[in-house]
DNA sequence: GCGCTAAACCTTTTT
DNA sequence: GGTTTAGCGC
């Protein structure tokens, strides 16, 4: 039963699973059909990892009888476990094995395991997930004297502790923190505790916690689980290796998969180790390689092979494929944001193949340049992964306000939202009211009862503090009554939110009453009873990023996504933006082990190209409304000049412009695209880009000739002085793009100097001294 | 205690 | 450039 026969012409008879073994390659196939040892499945970039997978998951269900629900496939991030997902569904259609399997991040797991046996630890089911932000409030209510931006870094580390798992009565000593760090950290986990929360590394944490504290309930995962798979564990941190310890039992197969090349969340406690270790810690683990590519073109590959052979620590290896060669990638060397915008946009115009291009950035921020030319351009596009809705701020008020009626415990939220909009409870009258509380942990709408009856508030306060107490009263009313909706939006009117936003609105036009209506549209397609919130909220939580919005992968157009959320999806043509040092790599990569990650993560873009492969890289940016001078990305000189084509003129540094057989002034490289951007697309050409006047005939001779043996020297005497400042503090210069100037601020960002400058008129720029191009004047 | 203005800060990347 | 905080007058 369950197998469907497919006839073939020469009659002979395969089953379904017959089929999909037929058209894997004798390494997946190997990783597929082996399922008693440990297995570890080394996979290269395109090699066919989720494939294997989710055909090995096809095989112990169809050939192996293995219950759907006895197998348990971990990812990494949110994308991931929904494209896997999604993949199960596909290879065997209809019959919802994707529905039945336990298919999750390891965060989403944990949470599972924790609502089902939290209690057995003291955990309420009920308990919600603070993300960051509330993490932070509530370690800054633990110090009501110390700022947040104080309190940031320890947080930081907490978070980095608990990932690596260790605990705040471990030895810290590897975290090389200062002495009053373990104490903070303690006291943070207490009122955590005490307020029946728990934070995202809890999640992998206290379920380690409950598996160790209660044999029966590991007795009851070992029974569960038959078949473990984790994919992505190259990103597993210490505390998930601990987890997956545990969850494998003595009867269960464990196969994990992975790529050291791909490891890129080293910052949030990835451990590589985990990978190369696993042999070790599963005596008996067979392991099986994936070095085949089939998913992009040579020239594509051999792009990111040069590239990856620049990091030192990681495992040789070579991914070949026999893909046709291809074209070759193109390197756009551009003027700024909307430049790059401006230029993406046209290649994609010429075919209009918008749905399976994707454009690729560093960091979020860099969508805005992107969706703000694609709208003047008509170009359809879909931003995936951003926050942009539920961390804003009217939506996380009523969020709070949500997450305040499933946990009367919830402090952060209480504090958030008892005074907002003002209803008189100032500082004082917080205070006051905590004093009615026992201890950390009461009942927050109990203590605010007794503060009432005691009648300590002041008048103004009084009252607001009654109206929110039975504004609470109703509200619960409402949603045992399973009035979600009406719940919802009674909260909304009663708690002043709606005429305050309404104001807000009415000032600086802002929308965000739309914003709140669109939260309510989010939560009508839930169960309205409080099983249905609590669905909603857990959801929110664990993946805030695609709730309530349809998916994008269902809108037509371009995709924009950040690198880091690409991992596991592949396009046919790919633009790399923003291929600017201290963007990318970023600033605050210092060490070697920073920019080793770095590259990675450039591997892990190059690679999810099929066909077509742009690199793009500006000569200016605005970063926090600053133009500032970039320096191409350092990863690009290390792809050899012969793998791919070079339009535009590599940026001001003065050293390769002047090689190049003179550097060109911003002037000329403006007239070049002045001509060519009439823009095919029936624009019209767009302001200039800083606003300012085109350099005149004088400049340009006056930079090209005149200016060719001093600055020359300024490099060179940079060089030489190692590190002694080039441009003193209220230094004199000159740009041909903006005149003359003054050195407003000179800093130090890592081995580089910064120097921020003030034109006439006003206008600021930032630029890296080394490559500026500018003339010192008036100072001799 | 509230609300306005000025200043400071900001951006990695995700669960 | 936009958003959060500090400081001050009411």
């Amino acid at each position: 039963m369950g197998l469907i026969w497919k006839r073939f012409p020469w009659g002979v008879q395969m089953t379904e699973i017959e089929n999909l073994l037929g058209q894997l390659n004798d390494n997946q196939k190997e990783a597929v059909l082996e399922n008693s040892a440990p297995l570890l499945v080394l996979a290269g970039a395109g090699s066919g990892k989720t494939r294997v997978i989710t055909t090995k998951i096809a095989y112990c269900i169809e050939k192996l009888g293995i219950a759907p629900y006895k197998i348990l496939a971990v990812t990494f991030t949110n994308k991931a476990s929904k494209e896997m997902r999604e993949r199960v569904g596909s290879l065997l259609p209809g019959k919802g094995y994707e529905q039945e399997c336990n298919i999750r991040t390891f965060h989403a797991f944990g949470a599972w395991l924790l609502r089902r046996f939290g209690t057995e630890i003291g955990l309420d089911s009920n308990f919600t997930i603070y993300d960051d932000d509330d993490s932070l409030s509530l370690l800054a209510s633990c110090y009501p004297n110390h700022k947040k931006k104080e309190l940031q870094p320890v947080m930081k580390r907490i978070s980095f502790a608990k990932d690596r798992g260790l605990g705040c009565h471990d030895n810290l000593a590897s975290l090389k923190a200062d002495s009053t760090f373990p104490r903070m950290f303690e006291a943070y986990e207490n009122k955590l505790h005490k307020v029946g929360n728990v934070d995202f590394a809890d999640l992998i944490t206290r379920s380690i916690e409950l598996l160790d504290a209660r044999p029966e309930v590991l007795a009851w995962v070992h029974r569960r689980f038959q078949v473990i798979l984790v994919d992505e564990y190259q990103d597993s941190n210490i505390a998930q290796f601990e987890l997956l310890r545990r969850l494998v039992g003595p009867t269960c197969f464990v196969c994990v998969v992975g790529d050291d090349d791909q490891s890129i969340y080293r910052f949030r406690g990835a451990e590589v180790q985990n990978i190369l270790s696993f042999p070790e810690v599963y005596p008996g683990t067979k392991v099986v390689k994936l070095e085949q590519n089939y998913r992009s073109s040579q020239s594509i590959l051999a792009v990111a092979n040069t590239v990856i052979s620049h990091n030192k620590g990681r495992h040789q290896k070579k991914l070949w494929t026999a893909n046709p060669k291809g074209a070759k990638p193109n390197l756009l060397y551009v003027q700024d944001e909307t430049d790059e915008a401006q230029r993406v946009g046209n290649i994609l115009n010429r075919d209009k193949d918008f749905d399976s291009s994707a454009i690729l950035y560093r960091t979020n921020a860099q969508s805005v340049a992107f969706e703000t030319t694609f709208k003047r351009m008509h170009i359809p596009y879909k931003v995936v992964g951003a926050l942009q809705f539920y961390d804003r701020e009217e939506v996380k008020d009523v969020l709070a306000l949500l997450f305040l009626l499933m946990n009367n415990k919830d402090e952060v939220n209480f504090k958030r939202m008892i005074n907002k909009p003002a209803r008189g409870i100032g500082e004082g009258g917080i205070e006051k009211i905590f004093s009615y509380s026992g201890q950390v942990g009461d009942d927050l709408f109990i203590t605010l009862e007794k503060a009432i009856a005691s009648g300590i508030l002041a008048g103004k306060a009084q009252s607001g503090a009654r109206s929110f107490l039975s504004m609470f009263k109703e509200a619960n009313r409402l949603l045992d009554s399973e009035e979600l909706v009406a719940c919802v939006n009674f909260l909304i009117r009663e708690s002043g939110l709606l005429d305050y936003y309404r104001k807000i609105d009415s000032q600086n036009s802002t929308g965000k009453v739309d914003n709140l209506e669109a939260l309510v549209n989010a939560l009508a397609s839930y169960d309205s009873s409080r099983d249905g919130l609590a669905l909603f909220l857990e959801q929110l939580c664990l993946d805030p990023t695609t709730l309530g919005k349809e998916d994008p992968r269902d809108k037509p157009g371009v995709t924009l996504i950040t690198m880091h959320n690409t991992k596991g999806l592949e396009f046919d043509r790919v633009f790399i933006a923003g291929l600017e040092d201290e963007l990318f790599p970023g600033k605050a990569s210092e060490s070697d082990d920073d920019v080793e990650e770095e590259r990675r993560i450039f591997y892990v873009a190059v690679t999810r190209a099929r066909k077509d492969l742009y690199l793009l890289s500006a000569k200016a940016r605005r970063i926090w409304g600053k133009t500032s001078f970039q320096h191409p990305c350092r990863f690009l000189d290390e792809i050899g000049s012969e793998l791919v084509s070079v339009q535009g003129m590599k940026p001001g540094t003065l050293s390769n412009g002047w090689e190049n057989g003179g550097y060109q002034g911003f002037g000329m490289l403006d007239e070049r695209r002045a001509r060519s951007s009439s823009f095919g697309d029936g624009t019209k050409p767009r302001r200039e880009p800083m606003g300012t006047r085109i350099p005149s005939g004088n400049n340009l001779i006056h930079q090209g000739f005149g200016d060719k043996a001093k600055t020359f020297e300024m490099k060179k005497s940079h060089e030489e002085s190692n590190g002694e400042s080039l441009f003193p503090l209220g230094q004199k210069v000159f740009s041909d793009q903006y005149g003359e100037g003054e050195v407003i601020s000179v800093k130090k960002s890592g081995d580089r100097e910064v120097i921020d400058v003030r034109f006439a008129g006003g206008r600021k720029a930032t630029f890296i001294s080394k490559f500026a191009a500018l003339e010192k004047i008036g100072r001799d």
